[in-house]
DNA sequence: AACTATTAATAAAG
DNA sequence: TCTTTATTAATAGTT
């Protein structure tokens, strides 16, 4: 069907390839549209020219999916089972793990141990020894930071009694100055009351 | 191109259909493999007939789950993705329970225990005070059946001491029997020496 | 992309 | 379903 026969094999010069493809798959998704409707049957063609760009026609009354479906169940052959095994054996693999960690989590917790042997017991019993061991020791460290800081929180306070104690000796000891000044009718000095540097409290928090 | 024009329309007469899918359908799977050898192109054809039966073409050079692939890259849609995500979303989910539990455990181990609270540690504190008391009550369950085998298997000890040393005493006796028969020329009864009922040990290991 | 000579596909019949 | 055959459809090479 054109001007001469030509061989079923790959068309060499390219731009004739290209044209031929152009022209062929038309042909093709044309026959594919007719035999769905002519026969009532259900098509999916797909098509990757050569430089990868996609064509394809699927019949209207369904779709890629449910073909694909069809597929399966008449080739037996899997299509995306592959891709999920993967995923159903990472399931696998983890549920595993979990298993034995809620397992470990429920020795640890005391439940299920009738069934361990003893060397297995006194195992657990020096992981919860350990454990305790740890645990009491970060408790020991949370304490005696506490305890440092009550401590600082006293000298602080110690401190600032004794300045608060030093500046009313001073004020008290100014009002005489006033008063005898007031009193004796001489030069006034109560506006040179010196105030002592205040220091903020030294309370970190690290 | 036939004895005469057809429409593009259902063939009502199923015979007729028949005949004509299955010349079609050669026609559409040799185009289809033709365009693939000319062109360089891949190609999936999948035919289902109106009774179901199935034929498909799929390119020497590729496959169908490769073709699949790419078709979805190419058009963006999911062929079976939904399939998967019920999986992944199972995977994530087992993924934070894992994580989870590993805290805990590294926690009942006394690691990562730097950023928790106090009132935490108060609480993993119990958890492994609580579970040393399980284990050390099963640990003495086991200690009481060991002193209890030990009791029994001594006191069975103690029986077959003492059976034996009968056995020993009615053997001696029974060759004095002899000795006094055979210097006296009377009768001989030594084939009559009785073996007492020995006993099998009754240790359990329940 | 359109044309057209030629081949290929196939509808109907056997 | 296969073969045949008249006829239409597809398309290779050309413009």
């Amino acid at each position: 069907m054109g001007r001469g026969k030509i061989e079923i094999k790959r068309i060499e010069n390219s731009t004739n390839r290209q044209v031929t493809y152009s022209k062929r798959r038309n042909g093709l998704i044309k026959k594919a549209r007719e035999i769905g409707v002519l026969c009532d049957s259900k098509i999916s063609l797909i098509i990757f020219s050569s430089t990868g760009k996609m064509s394809e026609f699927i019949s209207p009354s369904t779709t890629l999916p449910e073909l694909l479906e069809k597929y399966q169940n008449n080739s037996g052959k899997r299509l995306w089972d592959a891709k999920n095994e993967h995923l159903s054996s990472e399931i696998e693999r983890m549920k595993k793990e979990n298993d034995s960690m809620q397992m470990k989590l429920r020795h640890l917790k005391g439940e299920d141990i009738n069934s361990l042997q003893a060397k297995e017991l006194i195992a657990i019993e020096e992981a919860l020894e350990n454990g305790l061991t740890y645990v009491r020791s970060k408790q020991m460290e949370f304490l005696k930071k506490l305890e440092e800081k009550e401590r600082i929180l006293a000298e602080e306070h110690k401190r600032l009694s004794s300045l608060l104690r030093d500046q009313q000796t001073e004020m008290e000891g100014n009002i005489r100055d006033m008063e005898h000044a007031y009193h004796s009718g001489g030069r006034d000095y109560s506006t040179q009351i010196r105030f002592p540097f205040f220091p903020q409290p030294n309370v970190t928090n690290s």
